[in-house]
DNA sequence: CTGAAAGCGCTTACAG
DNA sequence: CTGAAAGCGCTTACAG
């Protein structure tokens, strides 16, 4: 059996309430210096570790955060998590939390499952990760049984008071417009996702204020490409952009879209002999990729890898801790990375030839 | 409040011992079926939940795995982890078991974790994940404590007991060269990594065992390439090899390695004008790649995204029910994936044409 | 069929 | 300085 309380205190011909006194720094609990050691010493001998079950009864309170979500479909969504869940047990193992994960097919299960961790009094705090649609229902319902929670996304219309985390996706379009007509690009064009979600939007709404800002009228309606992240649709769009002539069609390329946008953009630009750069003749592009990018041609500028564990590190354990002890804290928090030259294969220069198609 | 086993038997005017009795189903409680049914209707709408820590502190048990593993540096073991937990806590959860996480930077720290999860009884099993030299002495550790654990690696020679899984690295190599022989190719190389790791070691012996199988000797020595994921290394040792006269060099590429080998071998096949494929001039690739691959010019077999969630797969319900209830199982498991075309973006027959470089 | 009692391992007043 | 006692919320014999 492990080493109880009760094992140590036998072991030393002490009562059980004056080792856990002092094992615990309890005030107004009075041993000699002596024996404080002496218990000190034999619980490490014994390695006397206290029950978490008993604490937990005790305390009312299990030291232990829920980190839950709706399983997405696809890797997309594992890139995005990726790193997460290293990110917030670290954190909250500093502060002495444990992370408990549990991830479900269904919303429904989602559901019951914060249902069933609120009555078990199983945590002491929720963490929710998903799309809008998903953790929306999920926090009325922790929010109703009182049970502290953070979300991921963009509530601060729906619920203002939500803690609540998110990348500063208007803020990330603004850069890539900026770093663009710094450069002296006046035509610019959007590669965009197509779906109903908040970042998206968030990402799009971005695009249009910084432009007009920049340009004082919005961007040209030709010039937005909302597209799943494959080749062939974007390819579509980019190849029709590029057939317009010289002085009509968009030299840069704001990309709020995954890697199979940047990679059709290349391939798009070097079908008619031009490449991403920043040379008199080349276009440019910036904008969000996903791990692992590389531009094969050209350069560019990116948000690389959108790294969640950075969202991550801003929650914890300063927001967290916050949360988990009731004080009132700024519950919006929104993080804007900084753009940077992604790597590229730089082909052309390396030498790659080819006479022709075959 | 939440409710307590008490308020429904308050609400019901029935002891806590009955109500207990017919929640859990025990035998031998007799209770009219009338008195089960306002019982289980009481508990439900009162959303009635035993306390998980009562529980835990009365069974001893606490119905939770933990997950506990050492940082690694880079985002490669991130790809590899990506997933991991996903598909470790929906099994988990299946079952009725929560996963706890737990990561730490250095290996004494998760050492020390694991002393205090064994002595807090804070877990009914324990998942080790890593590199060997990690996960041998944490085994060894549990081992000690009489903790049941399952580790991810190769362990089959130094622990030949314990519960183990891990991919089938000599299996994934013997299949490459078996695809590439059987293509026709009788001059290989192999590009892989330069560490001192198990899985390193086994793609390399299944390499040379498959490669004397099928050819009757040892891989000319010349022919290995093991290099860090980044080109230039990669490129220097292709080069060499491609600068060989045409009878003399490699037209095969086993690939133990990652995505920046891939990258870098079609770079290089392409400054001499050619291509991965399957036509009568064109070079031959195979073997293991990353997460989101894809080929630039040519077409390759792959196994494509090591999933570690597959190996997750094969770790539970089965493997970790069984370990959790003490039962013996045939503890090495290995998994051996297929080879499947890799994506392409087929950048020659799209028409791309360069006239030199620049 | 039903209820009082002990006990899981700990903490916390409270009386000596 | 020290120890007996109650209680956290539950389960499990055991006596009625």
């Amino acid at each position: 059996m492990r080493t109880r309380l009760k094992d140590v205190a036998d072991h030393l011909n002490l009562s059980t309430a004056l080792v856990s006194g002092v094992l615990n720094k309890r005030p107004n609990v009075w041993a000699s210096e002596e024996t404080r050691q002496r218990i000190v010493e034999a619980a490490e001998k014994l390695n006397y570790q206290p029950s978490a079950a008993a604490q937990a009864l005790i305390k009312g309170k299990t030291d232990t955060v829920a980190f839950v979500y709706r399983r997405l479909e696809g890797f997309n969504y594992r890139l995005a998590y990726s790193g997460l869940v290293d990110a917030l047990s670290d954190d909250l193992q500093t502060s002495g939390y444990d992370l408990v994960v549990a991830n479900f097919a269904t919303q429904d299960d989602v559901l019951r499952h914060l249902q069933k961790i609120a009555s078990s009094r199983a945590c002491d705090a929720v963490i929710l990760w998903g799309r809008e649609d998903d953790t929306e229902p999920q926090g009325e319902l922790l929010e109703k049984l009182r049970v502290p929670f953070l979300v991921k996304g963009r509530h601060e219309r729906s619920h203002p008071t939500w803690n609540q985390i998110d990348f500063d996706h208007e803020g990330m379009m603004e850069r890539a417009v900026d770093h663009l007509a710094d450069l002296g690009h006046t035509r610019l064009a959007y590669l965009g996702f197509p779906h109903d979600e908040g970042y998206v939007h968030a990402l799009r709404r971005g695009y249009f204020s910084a432009h007009r800002r920049r340009f004082g009228h919005d961007p040209d309606g030709r010039f937005i490409g909302e597209h799943e992240d494959h080749v062939a649709p974007n390819e579509q769009t980019i190849l029709e952009w590029l057939r317009l002539p010289e002085s009509d069609r968009p030299t840069a390329f704001v990309i709020g879209a995954g890697n199979s946008a940047w990679q059709t953009l290349e391939t798009c630009l070097a079908q008619i002999g031009r490449r991403l750069g920043y040379g008199a003749s080349d276009y440019a592009a910036a904008g969000i990729t996903s791990l692992f990018f590389t531009l094969m041609f050209g350069e560019a500028v990116a948000f690389q890898g959108i790294e969640i564990d950075n969202l991550a590190r801003l929650a914890s354990p300063g927001l967290l801790n916050a949360i988990l002890r009731g004080e009132h804290t700024q519950p919006v928090h929104r993080f804007l990375p900084s753009l940077t030259p992604a790597p590229t294969l730089d082909l052309l220069r390396h030498g790659v030839k080819f006479g022709g198609s075959q």
